[in-house]
DNA sequence: AAATTATATGAAACCGATTACACATCATAA
DNA sequence: TTATGATGTGTAATCGGTTTCATATAATTT
């Protein structure tokens, strides 16, 4: 592998005017630059990063930790943030945590040793004093459907409330007039404020109580049998609203195996407005727009990295009703 | 942030007394191993990555080049890799290359002057002149999905043919007696192999015609519009092996949405086994050992990044029958 | 008691780049 | 004509580690 050394020597010049050349800065004349050119070529040389990191400080590599990729809405983020990073000539380190304090502190551990240039979190149980390493190495950070309020931190969001209290409006627009909800974790801060968002929605219904409130866990599985358990609850009710579309997808499932059609028996809406065409009938959904996001959070990112001073503050990003089959007759 | 000169300096010691206790070769003494610790832990030292990276040639991290993380295949076995590369203390760049060369070849150049100590290629379009680069920096690579045979790269794939063929014959002995086939893209070897199976299995029987397959592109979409061809030309087929499960998928709506039912009309199975348990029937499949795959893919590129002796060579993985809904009544 | 061998340590070279600084040349302004 | 600034280049320090080699002492062998 050719180094700078190699090139300086062929192209009778110092490494200092290849490493200017290179960089395109300071002088070099047009007879010195052609001829490094030339050797570059015949060398095939390519800088070595690892070098040009430790001399420069800048490794063009930042982190993205998520939960797990395994969960659909994880890919389509990591998608655009990596879209995204790509565009600004950076490398993405995938870090799965698992939702599991230690490993977040591990990898965070990691990264910080290879010295990633920034963050990107998205983590429902990160807390405050796992991000102190990071400010201590004054690493910057952009933090997804979490806030955490600090300089060279910004917090990404989404209106979590409103879209629950969006989901109910669409259902009851469509006719129903008995509504139940698929809660999330009640440990996850959005979570919380979709259901909330729910019950203001309910608020002063005439139909409204609170064991129309399954309690489950993101997952597909826990979407159908805390279907299961409303439908058994109320086998009257003509709506669903699941706090994600994997409950949702999971509540779809429950209903049609007991035989109720949807949308005409009951309307299912879920939230994330993650993909999931092949689904019969096709899912309604508050869908967050994920690739907005994720292009956000590296422009924030780069923003704090190259300490800009306009460095975007917190945002919080509107939901938008995306209404299909499931919620339409 | 504290340096090993820091730490050597505070206890007494050379920087070489401390890199030999970092790093576990060589002799340090009781004594000094204890001040050094305790040092360590006052200043929180960690070593940077970067330094020892340029230092020691190695930087424990790997390249995963995957066509799009949005395809849930594709997930599945970034996890896999990356839980099975986080055992051994690497870390994972993720590079989404669409399946475009130019995309591809610009991902190899930076993560050759990232000094990756390997990389694992699940690419359907990857070609040999463009792992000659890898080669020549002997960076050891571990192609999935894709045979490219030398010494440096190892070749990890799947009995497509026979999948196919199992396909086929699970459907047959279901009592289906008219045998569709959505097959996905030509230019992929696994793709045709699957479909080669498909042919060989129907070889000889009395029903079998070339129109009974349907040529797609490995989307739900795709398998969608295929299946509905398909439905067209042929109204009474009673079978449909997709070539993979979210083409499976497609045609699955798409004889819902005609009001045909499955699997007591027509029997559905795909191929891959991811878990698409949001789906109604479930899906029969001929299930990859996806996370086997990725597991055996790290542990054959940490065999080559250290090369050792017993380098595993290329293998082919059995594929297994994972009958469910969409093909039992 | 002398010769080995094992244990322990530090100085300095090295990995492959960037960059501050010194110095030289040439053109332009005063 | 001289001062000044722009242009062009090389030397050497630096980034934060690893590793070779020389040296010194303690523990074993013979």
């Amino acid at each position: 592998m050719a180094t700078i050394k190699d090139v300086s020597k062929l192209a009778g010049v110092s490494v200092a005017t290849v490493s200017r050349y290179l960089n395109k800065n300071g002088y070099v004349s047009k007879e010195a630059a052609e001829t490094i050119a030339e050797v570059i070529e015949k060398l095939n040389y390519r800088p070595n990063n690892i070098a040009r990191s430790l001399a420069g400080m800048k490794t063009a590599t930042i982190g993205l930790m998520v939960p797990d990729i395994l969960n659909p809405f994880f890919p389509e983020l990591a998608r655009s943030i990596e879209d995204a990073a790509n565009e600004y000539g950076y490398t993405v380190m995938l870090c799965n945590t698992d939702n599991d304090s230690a490993k977040e502190q591990k990898y965070i551990d990691t990264l910080i040793q290879k010295q990633v240039d920034g963050i990107i979190i998205s983590s429902y149980t990160i807390k405050p004093e796992h991000l102190t390493g990071l400010q201590k190495q004054s690493i910057p950070v952009v933090l997804m459907d979490n806030v955490f309020s600090s300089d060279s931190i910004v917090s990404l969001t989404v209106e979590n409330r409103q879209g629950g209290e969006l989901a109910v409006q669409h259902l009851l627009e469509q006719g129903c007039s008995k509504i139940a909800h698929i809660c999330g974790p009640l440990s996850i801060t959005s979570s919380r404020d979709r259901t909330a968002g729910f019950e203001r929605a309910c608020r002063g219904t005439n139909w409204f109580m609170p064991s129309l409130i399954g309690y489950s866990d993101f997952t597909v599985k826990g979407g159908y049998t805390a279907m299961m358990d409303l439908l058994a609850l109320h086998p009257d009710l003509d709506g669903v609203f699941a706090s994600n579309d994997l409950m949702a997808a999971g509540a779809l499932k429950a209903l049609q195996e007991t035989n109720h059609k949807v949308p005409q028996d009951v309307k299912v809406i879920g939230f994330d407005g993650i993909g999931l065409e092949m689904l019969n009938p096709e899912l309604s959904t508050i869908a967050q727009p994920i690739f907005e996001l994720g292009k956000t959070a590296m422009d924030a990112l780069i923003g704090l990295i190259r300490k800009e001073n306009d460095i975007m503050t917190d945002q919080v990003f509107p939901v938008t009703l995306r209404a299909k089959q499931s919620t339409m007759n």
